[in-house]
RNA sequence: GUGGCUAUGGUGAAGUGGUUAACACGGCGGGUUGUGGUCCCGUUAUGCGUGGGUUCGAUCCCCACUAGUCACCCCA
């Protein structure tokens, strides 16, 4: 149990880092094209605001949180998603008093405590981006092109867009309404988990993946019959903007967020070949929540994305560039007299900018020609006896294996031109 | 949370109820007295996830646990 990882999580390695780094720089790039700035809030918040912010009856909510309680009673959760915290923050530092909409974005860890899968892990990390302050379609169509901006980028093909309208406060309990009467006939042959989702979401049964409740959905009302008349219309005009702006999208009756917050705009893009975690992100727009977190009323509208999905995703299709490491310069030290002065060269040289390093080991010349090649050493500095003993130093450019000897003093200036000029 | 499958070294893996657990990669060390990336040689498992049981004997059989994985669920 010392030598192990909680379940659910993992370690990144140096191995891995590189991937993510590449991720994380594209996120950034593109989010500071479309002008969006990084907000980091903490880890773990009061619980209530999630249970506030993300809804009391919500899985997430409910059985998913990491909660406990601190040494001065106050009880904490460790974050499942990070709207309701950017959305805390923006009310705390008063940030609908500047510039408006307000457009954040986020990468960090999560916490869910689920069941781990491929893809699904209980400390996973989310980019996510947040748009407060503005009404109406248009940020509702930047913040999915953005979101498609940023897979494309990454060279993913084969992506699915789906999109729904949820609607509002308005008209969401009228279809409520008009399904709960659709399905009450029928309740008893529904399945068990459908039978509890009519009181709790009866717009989940819609989706239910048991055949015969999917035959008693035939006919159901849909929400798209029930949404009031400025819902329709933000939907239409949302739909124009993403056709006009060349994307491809279908749009999924039955697509319902988890999440009790979201209101008309919902969004899910989807990379089928992860099979039951296609999901690689899911969003939309969420009017009510910055006043239920106690600010001012306030529209707001975003999404998030999987990072380790995307990278599983990335890795299947082999879209992660090799970041080779390398070195400037490998100092080999061929006895234990010399070894002052090669250890004093490398810190110089690190001082002056360069990758500079040496063996650690006492290995043979021939073991440090080794690593000096695994390290990807450009150039070898050889402090042989008798050249250190006439005041030279060999210097090898592995690259084309030339090699010539130099005086001790000009090493650092010499070194610095030669890897300048190869660059 | 429910059900299925899997579990051998740093990695990918072969294998059997009974002497020294293949092979490949990687790592380390060498290849005639100070030079790498190719090639060649040597070396590299507290013994087969953990704990029980069956057996004269188990890495190979049974059970539990743990972990991974797939589907459900949920979601990103």
């Amino acid at each position: 149990m010392l030598t192990t990882v909680p379940r659910g999580t993992k370690d990144i390695l140096p191995a891995d880092i590189g991937a993510w780094r590449y991720l994380e720089n594209t996120m950034r790039d593109i989010c500071a094209r479309f002008g969006y700035e990084e907000i980091r809030t903490p880890i773990f918040e009061h619980t209530e605001l999630f249970q506030r912010g993300i809804g009391d009856t919500t899985d997430v909510v409910e059985k998913e949180m990491y909660t406990f309680t601190d040494r001065g009673e106050r009880s904490l959760t460790l974050r499942p998603e990070n709207t309701a915290s950017v959305v805390r923050a923006y009310v705390e530092h008063k940030l609908y008093a500047e510039n408006s909409p307000t457009k954040l974005f986020y990468i960090g860890p999560m916490f869910r405590y689920d069941r781990p899968q491929a893809g699904r892990y209980r400390q996973f990390h989310q980019f996510g981006v947040e748009a407060l302050g503005a009404v109406g379609p248009n940020i509702d169509a930047e913040i999915i092109i953005l979101a498609v901006t940023v897979l494309q980028s990454l060279g993913l093909k084969d992506l699915k867009l789906k999109i729904n309208s949820v609607g509002c406060p308005k008209c969401r309990p009228e279809h409520r309404n008009r399904l709960q009467e659709f399905f009450k006939p029928k309740f008893n042959e529904l399945c068990k988990d459908c039978q509890s989702r009519f009181d709790r979401n009866p717009l989940r049964i819609l989706d239910c993946k048991v055949p015969h409740c999917g035959e008693l959905s035939v006919g159901a009302p849909s929400l798209g019959e029930c949404l009031c008349e400025e819902c329709s219309s933000h939907f239409e005009k949302l739909k124009e903007l993403l056709t006009s702006a060349g994307l491809t999208y279908e749009v999924d009756t039955n697509l319902v967020r988890g999440l009790d917050y979201y209101t008309r705009t919902a969004f899910e893009i989807q990379y089928t070949p992860l099979g039951a975690q296609s999901a690689v992100c899911g969003g939309g727009r969420y009017d009510g929540l910055v006043k239920e977190v106690g600010g001012p009323e306030t529209p707001g509208i975003g999404f998030a994305m999987g990072m380790e999905r995307i990278l599983l995703a990335l890795e299947s299709q082999n879209l992660i560039p090799d970041t080779n490491f390398s070195t400037d310069v490998y100092a080999i030290c061929t006895n234990e007299e010399n070894f002052s002065l090669t250890f004093k060269t490398v810190i110089d040289l690190r001082r002056e900018g360069l990758k500079a390093e040496f063996d650690f080991n006492g290995r043979s010349m021939k073991a440090q020609m080794k690593q000096a090649n695994r390290y990807n050493a450009k150039y070898v500095l050889i402090f042989g006896e008798d050249e250190v003993k006439n005041g030279k130093v060999v210097l090898r450019d592995m690259l084309n294996s030339d090699q010539k000897e130099i005086d001790l003093k000009d090493i650092t200036t010499i070194l610095k031109a030669e890897v300048q000029n190869n660059e």
